[in-house]
DNA sequence: CTGTTGCATTGATTTTAATCAACGGTATTT
DNA sequence: AAATACCGTTGATTAAAATCAATGCAACAG
């Protein structure tokens, strides 16, 4: 159990059995089927949600009732309203499962004792934050300076899974463009080649 | 000196006497007059910037000529080429003064060794980057969430001071709007109440 | 098998912001 | 003090994407 998880922590930090059974003891496996919440909109996220499997999304509903996708998570990944989860205050994104999915949750306070029990978590979690910036920078970077085209074919790059496993309108909501739009700068595309 | 710098510490963690003698001999002092730059695009950004007195800014030049503001940093707050300091590859983003400045440098070096011998500093490393993820989250949220007009008035009462130290058309490249969107925007809003 | 639902595409129209261009005011420079 | 650069505003035009609307297709449920 918790395969993918310390295998993704092991890439970061080595830990010892000791220690992977301190963490153990504060993991809370979770099943969720396809279209379920993990998070609604007006809850208080409580969790840190890691994808052992499967493939979930946080979302907003926007005043049109569209929903405006802020992110997908694969296996591997974390996912979770942040601020939520540090603040206690209600989420602003819902997060549902877009395949039947596999979790490992951790609590506010287990991470805060996880942290505190094994600094190298710190050191994880210190990492794998700076990474989760770098990746929020990236992102700002093209939506403001790529076109249409260029960030989409820039998503399609860094993670083709999505387009294999995401409808278009849900990687059109992602990149902030209408379905509409996206098919026909698909089209251009394939055109343009 | 470092005033500021340590002020903003010590709102997070505490040091001792010892361990803050241990950080000044990793700080560098800077001052940058107007218009100079401390880090610009190609160059390896080296140094983590703390901002003690005036105000900067991060951009990017797109393909039309214009800057592309990314990031403010006024005192308290830090500013680099996040990820040209971690991976040592050329900047993608200038930084430089908009009013004279006094900074302290961290090199990257420096910054490990300071989170290997100062265990408190890595926790207030985790914290910084944490919230500086949920700014950007929150920045994106707003570029795909909301008006023009009610970005603008998020950014002013968030950051005042940003008002009236920054002319406005640099505001407007970092709300990513073009100067003459911006100010059509203001007289919008201004009629409007 | 048949009706329903979700999805991608395409066309026509509207909305929004960018672009191009000009003007007046202010600050800066020499 | 005169010249210059910078800045914000305004108007006219263009470009890009959103919106509205319709169609075809595939999957699925009854």
């Amino acid at each position: 159990m918790y395969e993918v998880f310390f295998q993704k922590l092991n890439e970061v930090i080595t830990l010892t059995g000791e220690e992977e059974t301190i963490f153990r003891s504060y993991l809370l496996p979770k099943k969720l089927r396809k279209k379920q919440y993990i998070l609604q909109e007006g809850d208080v996220c409580k969790y840190s949600i890691f994808v052992e499997k499967g493939l979930l999304r946080s979302y907003t509903v926007n005043e049109k009732g569209n929903d405006q996708i802020v992110q997908f998570a694969l296996e591997g990944w974390w996912i979770s309203d942040m601020y939520s989860f540090i603040t206690g205050e209600p989420a602003r994104y819902n997060i549902d499962a877009l395949e039947d999915a596999e979790l490992v949750l951790i609590s506010y306070t287990g991470m805060e004792e996880l942290r505190k029990r094994i600094p190298k978590f710190l050191e994880f979690s210190f990492l794998q934050m700076r990474n989760a910036y770098i990746a929020f920078e990236k992102r700002l970077f093209g939506i403001v300076n790529l076109t249409t085209e260029e960030r989409y074919t820039e998503l399609m790059q860094r993670c083709p899974s999505i387009g294999q496993r995401v409808p278009q309108h849900m990687i059109a909501s992602y990149l902030g463009l209408t379905p509409e739009t996206l098919s026909r700068a698909r089209k251009q595309m394939a055109t343009k080649k």
